[in-house]
DNA sequence: ACGCGCTACTGTATCGGTACAGAACCGAAA
DNA sequence: TTTCGGTTCTGTACCGATACAGTAGCGCGT
């Protein structure tokens, strides 16, 4: 049988094709009468509803939000603060009848998801500045949301009060007695924080407490992934001489590193060392001792990211959020012995 | 400044629209050095490429493929297991040229992702059978595979043999000598497991094992989420007179639950109770003790779920896969007191 | 009887590409 | 010289919808 087309069916009714167009687009437009016949005999014909593809064509727009990644989705989903936000983000697109596309590095000669992936707007979520595929979604004047990063002039963005998120968990540690304390960071692939905001900002953070107590903090860091290299980071942390009472972590999957890093050096965790973690994911409840750690919304983080990307897309002026935090005080942290 | 098109383009370098439309689709059809000139001639006017949306249309096919599921997304992802195959599946597409686009249950009246939504097949992967999302994706005619599912007549089905890896977990109980044992497994909505792949077939698979052992066993079940249930129903389950000796479950989640049940009612692990999860996700390294798990390969099962639907969409024969399990000892499990 | 505003429907011109069949040209084999 | 195959480029006909302006008919106030 041929292919069921807006035509076929006006000619079935006897009307117009723009008439049934406008059944299923613009019910308004149309006596209801005959919006019921021509449904009728859409569903008759076997008809599944305009064609997206046309109808993106001939609007203009897709219907779709893309999430733009530098890195492959499988390092990225390790935390699972990640793909919380990714959740909340495709959840709150799909309220607003959008649907979410991932753009991820393809291996493939030739394609490039960021230039050849119909789209009305992106989500830029961790993305080297100068990668690419920002430069493709510039050049298509594509609507942009930067979260999670520095800010772009003229680009929307969504981050997280993390600076002072970092201030509270290193001040909670000055308030407990610690005076010698370790920060366990992200240490980048350009061995550069600055272009990087939440390892710059809760840098900054930590350090703006504990300068204001005169404490000079140990700084390891450790690549993202793999988990193992946070234990290992955390063990040369804590076989120093001067090994400190007390770390700060980039998140709580490093703050697990530690824990066990700890347990392997058969410390006490509280008692001989005390950990503070950041984002306050699962994994901080279901570790043993749980983890005092710095809470951050990611569902209201995707939900601000999409009500700023339908705003950009709107044409509205990009909006700067900033989002709060708050510290979680639960096991893992004590008075120094 | 106007839209920049193949046509504009053409008039540029003095060529014919098809000839551009061949320089960046089919650089075959042209000699390199033509090519070279309308390449330059088109950066020089700022183009991006063929318009992905118009391609699409022309084309017959949107260079993506959407990944079907019935619950909110925030919920599927609370299961790390989940957002790992997610992310293998988008990687492992992004490689083959395409891009994944999320089809999650919308709120908004009149947006139906499974109908709406441009694509060239569906990977449907936590959904009803009789759900009328998959009845829209039937009616479009597109290709599906359907993974961790009931098989459906003519659909591509990529499944994991839960049954063979429940029935080790048990066997493994039964050979440490337990003789009394608990299920913790899920409760669906239906109160009817037959519709449900993986919950079906690990029932099947535990009390194999357990049936010729003469075992028969007490059976607990709690919805997937909210975590919190699982610990609860695993508390009823370990208050009972009868209190099993061992207890194996759905998922390393569900197991968890146990734990934290297990520590609230001061049972030491596994000395006076052994615990099995299920899907060996990266709780099951976290949680002390460590659990015993069956492990299943969610990197592979993404894998094998997008050459599963590329396969389909050649037209190729609809494959049914079935991947192994492997039951992977740690420390939550030991014999009965 | 006339003009006015509304609702209900239609005609035409895109949207920006791709497929496919051919035309023009050129060197080599017969 | 003719024929033939191959490369390179062109013309035309869609792909399946939507936007927008326009027309027809109708009730209504005057």
């Amino acid at each position: 049988m041929a292919k069921v087309t807006l035509q076929s069916i006006a000619d079935r009714v006897g009307v117009s094709r723009m008439t049934v167009s406008n059944a299923f687009s613009r019910p308004d437009q149309l006596s209801a009468e005959l919006r019921e016949r021509i449904l009728a005999a859409a569903d008759e014909l076997g008809y599944v509803g305009p064609d997206p593809a046309a109808r993106a064509l001939a609007r203009g727009r897709s219907g779709s939000v893309g999430l733009l990644l530098n890195d492959r989705l499988r390092q990225t989903f390790e935390d699972a603060i990640a793909s919380e936000f990714f959740a909340s983000v495709a959840d709150a697109l799909a309220d607003n009848g959008l649907a979410l596309t991932l753009l991820t590095p393809s291996s493939r000669a030739g394609f490039v998801p960021s230039r050849d992936v119909a789209m009305d707007g992106a989500l830029v979520y961790i993305c080297e500045p100068d990668s690419t595929d920002l430069a493709w979604l510039d050049r298509r004047g594509l609507p942009q949301v930067s979260v999670d990063q520095n800010k772009r002039e003229g680009v929307a963005s969504v981050n997280v009060d993390d600076r002072s998120g970092a201030r509270a968990a290193a001040q909670h540690l000055v308030d407990l007695g610690h005076r010698s304390v370790g920060i366990l960071t992200l240490s980048t692939s350009e061995g550069d924080l600055s272009h990087n905001f939440p390892a710059r900002e809760r840098m900054l953070g930590w350090r703006a407490a504990l300068d204001a107590a005169g404490i000079e903090p140990i700084v390891a860091s450790c690549p993202y992934q793999p988990t193992t290299a946070a234990r290992e980071a955390a063990r040369e942390l804590l076989e120093r001489p001067d090994r400190p009472t007390a770390v700060v972590c980039f998140s709580d999957a490093f703050a697990a590193g530690v824990l066990q890093a700890a347990e392997e050096l058969g410390l006490e965790v509280p008692a001989d060392l005390s950990i503070v973690g950041y984002d306050d994911s699962p994994l901080a409840s279901y570790s043993r001792p749980t983890l005092t750690t710095v809470r951050q919304d990611v569902a209201v983080k995707g939900r601000a990211a999409v009500d700023a990307i339908i705003a950009t897309m709107a044409g509205e002026p990009a909006p700067d959020v900033l989002l709060p935090t708050s510290l979680v005080v639960r096991e893992s942290t004590a008075p120094p012995a």
